[in-house]
DNA sequence: TATTTATATAAATATATACTCATATTATAA
DNA sequence: TTATAATATGAGTATATATTTATATAAATA
């Protein structure tokens, strides 16, 4: 596996605006316009957005008159995605959070005493 | 999908040297000096990642001894990972290129012009 | 052809993230 | 018990990324 190559692409779908974009398009064919109405994000931040998606090879654009439509170069990443999102909600609460610090070690104590993890309770093996 | 949920979790693994810890560790369980041994990043660094990989809950400690190894909580991500290298690997190569930018639009061109996209040699469609 | 609508872009700013440095903790060995 | 090995952590610094501001381009319309 390429690490590199995937960080690069992890961290372009590691924006929940970008994602929102990209969710917002999914397997249509959409104008910034329509993107812009469904997220209310404003005009610049969009094309922002839509540019590094652009230049990444996620997205591809095809102006058509005054608009510019955007669609997904492989839609299988949709699907990819949808994955990750069903992964995600089965994990624990704390990635969700706002804050989110997994009590691993959980207050009050220390990764170096031996006990931390919500859910496996650990206790110091010798 | 919950964009906020899954842009966190994908902005974790968009590092390259966490995804390299986490690769490193797959479906093992690795002491702390292993993972620099194999990576060969610096003490500190490793420790930093690894918190954030705990703290996203992504990772569990257990020590044992002076050790501590580190495991995944859900190995299934190894395997969402390892679907999301295959579609890397598909990608134009842009994004796995050191400045990647999709030719879209392409040099000389622009992408109000209506001819972008290596793949597409798309012209203006009226 | 002047104006408006749709969109892009460069540059400035704000914010978040990665990395390093110095130091602390725990366990083990001498 | 002291020293050493394994690891963590807080804080500072460097770097990257997101957002906004101001302006530009292209097409459509008046």
């Amino acid at each position: 596996m390429n690490a590199e190559h995937m960080a690069k692409l992890f961290k372009i779908l590691g924006d929940d605006k970008r994602l929102r974009i990209l969710l917002c398009i999914g397997k249509n064919r959409c104008s910034v316009s329509e993107i812009i109405g469904n997220t209310s994000f404003s005009q610049t931040l969009v094309s922002f957005h839509l540019r590094i998606l652009r230049e990444a090879c996620i997205l591809k654009a095809e102006r058509q008159g005054a608009f510019i439509y955007y669609q997904l170069v492989d839609a299988e990443l949709l699907d990819l995605v949808s994955k990750f999102n069903e992964f995600v909600s089965k994990m624990p609460l704390e990635i969700r959070e706002e804050e989110y610090s997994c009590p691993c070690p959980p207050t009050g104590n220390n990764i170096l005493t031996g006990r931390y993890g919500k859910f496996s309770n650990l206790v110091l093996k010798k």
